[in-house]
DNA sequence: AATTTAAAATTACACTTGTAATATATTAAA
DNA sequence: TTTAATATATTACAAGTGTAATTTTAAATT
């Protein structure tokens, strides 16, 4: 498994968000979908779409004369894959450095403190 | 405060991590560091370099015949403002979900969960 | 059927990045 | 001092990205 996620421009995950959330979904949907979000042109998001299609990230559907879109990997495998380099390139490859850094950092709240905290707890002992 | 810190590439962040490490440095200090690390060519070092001064990210001292090159951001900085960007991107901005998503993983040791859960343990009932 | 409209396909173009090579200036060596 | 070595400066070039516009095709409207 782990299988190799093709990488996803910033632009391209503004698309595959909003296929995530919903799918499949035509190049119109999406475009309205980032209306007001983003101010993209309809002709940017249709290509974002064609190069996330090229990609291999997500697929279409051409059986109706209109294509519809959907995500080929699921968001928290991307999101993970993303993470995984992004910690390499960034913090030398610990994870720990970096979540210690974020934790020092006054953006977590009482609660999320608390859950992350009883997140922490729960893990069973490492077996091995 | 929280300076605009200009984007750094992938390869860049190599060479700042050689700065971070000592400086100034030699740009020849700085290719020996990389050596048997990156396979790069001495060129391709320099010319990282070279658009790393450009961009306002390294300094470089001429008064010598050999410039010497040291870094005009801390390293934590730069880890904070790419993170916060990264997290943005791919978490929607919240911390807390990325940490969430790290901390299931099985990428921590038992000491680094102890460790983590002190942090969290001593983090002052936030003020405010 | 001719025309307008809307999708889809193709093409564009500048900027960044990876990865150097070539040219120039200067210093050290012969 | 001519030459070789080395540092710096300039140039290169393809792939990826942001941001579309133009062209073609097919369907809907008149």
């Amino acid at each position: 498994m782990t299988e190799k996620v093709p990488s996803i421009s910033e632009a391209e995950w503004e698309v595959m968000n909003v296929l995530w959330k919903k799918s499949p979904q035509t190049a119109n949907d999406v475009i309205t979908s980032l209306q007001g979000q983003k101010d993209w042109k309809a002709k940017t998001v249709r290509t974002l779409l064609d190069r996330l299609v090229q990609k291999g990230v997500a697929g279409v559907n051409k059986e109706q004369r209109i294509y519809t879109f959907y995500p080929l990997y699921s968001q928290d495998q991307c999101q993970r894959a993303e993470a995984e380099s992004f910690i390499k390139r960034i913090y030398g490859g610990t994870v720990k450095s970096m979540l210690v850094q974020f934790m020092e950092e006054d953006s977590l709240s009482e609660e999320d403190i608390e859950e992350l905290k009883s997140i922490l707890d729960e893990k069973p002992k490492k077996k091995k």
